[in-house]
DNA sequence: GTACAGATTGAG
DNA sequence: TCAATCTGTACT
């Protein structure tokens, strides 16, 4: 198994499709020399402008959510309750409105819900609008690092583990049950079957 | 300027 | 079941 970084076309995708996709990925830290990383488990769409969940709902710009129209792998990030970072990744085209909430890693019960993702992976506000797909400190990967990596460059792509669909299990989202019944009950929530949240 | 509610969490 | 905690957003 060798890295590799998602890069841009992984993430302008059809932004359902794109949720789906991330079960399995690894979200990847750099602090210092220290990498942290975790494979996601839980993402969450919101399809802006219709959808009455999204902070786009109704093509709406604001300071704090004009990242969610940057092309497909960046991040969005902000804080809920006066207390807690969500993270969020831009998908689909420029000017769209999309993204993927990452609900939760497999990492117990440190990160076993959104809020918990920024605590483990110290992500804030400076992260706003960050690349994925250039930023040096934080980035998505198809497998987890391996020491051997390195040595085994000249072997072809490995796009990693295969999550089937069977192993997918989709909800409705958490949280929005102020956004009325029709948007609030689309399964837009989807999670591994192995997940233990 | 002021009021208010939220894509959550953990304690009681 | 409920308080913590604070910013963005709407409204005066």
């Amino acid at each position: 198994m060798r890295n590799k970084k998602l890069t841009r076309g992984f993430y302008t995708k059809p932004t359902l499709k794109v949720a789906k996709e991330l079960l399995g990925k690894c979200i990847v830290r750099k602090i210092g020399r220290k990498k942290l990383v975790g494979k996601i488990i839980e993402t969450e769409a919101y399809i802006g402008p219709q959808d009455r969940a999204s902070h786009s709902f109704g093509g709406k710009i604001t300071p704090r959510n004009r990242a969610e129209y940057l092309i497909g792998g960046h991040i969005y990030i902000y804080l809920v309750y006066g207390m807690y970072w969500q993270l969020n990744i831009s998908t689909g085209k420029e000017g769209r409105p999309e993204c993927l909430l990452i609900r939760a890693l497999d990492l117990g019960k440190l990160a076993n819900g959104p809020g918990k993702v920024c605590r483990y992976l110290k992500l804030d506000k400076s992260f706003y609008g960050e690349d994925l797909t250039k930023s040096k400190r934080i980035w998505l990967d198809y497998n987890p690092p391996t020491a051997s990596s390195r040595s085994r460059s000249e072997r072809a792509p490995d796009k990693g583990e295969k999550i089937k669909s069977a192993q997918i299990i989709s909800t409705k989202r958490i949280g929005i049950d102020y956004a009325g019944p029709y948007w609030s009950k689309r399964k837009w929530r989807f999670l591994l079957k192995t997940a233990k949240i």
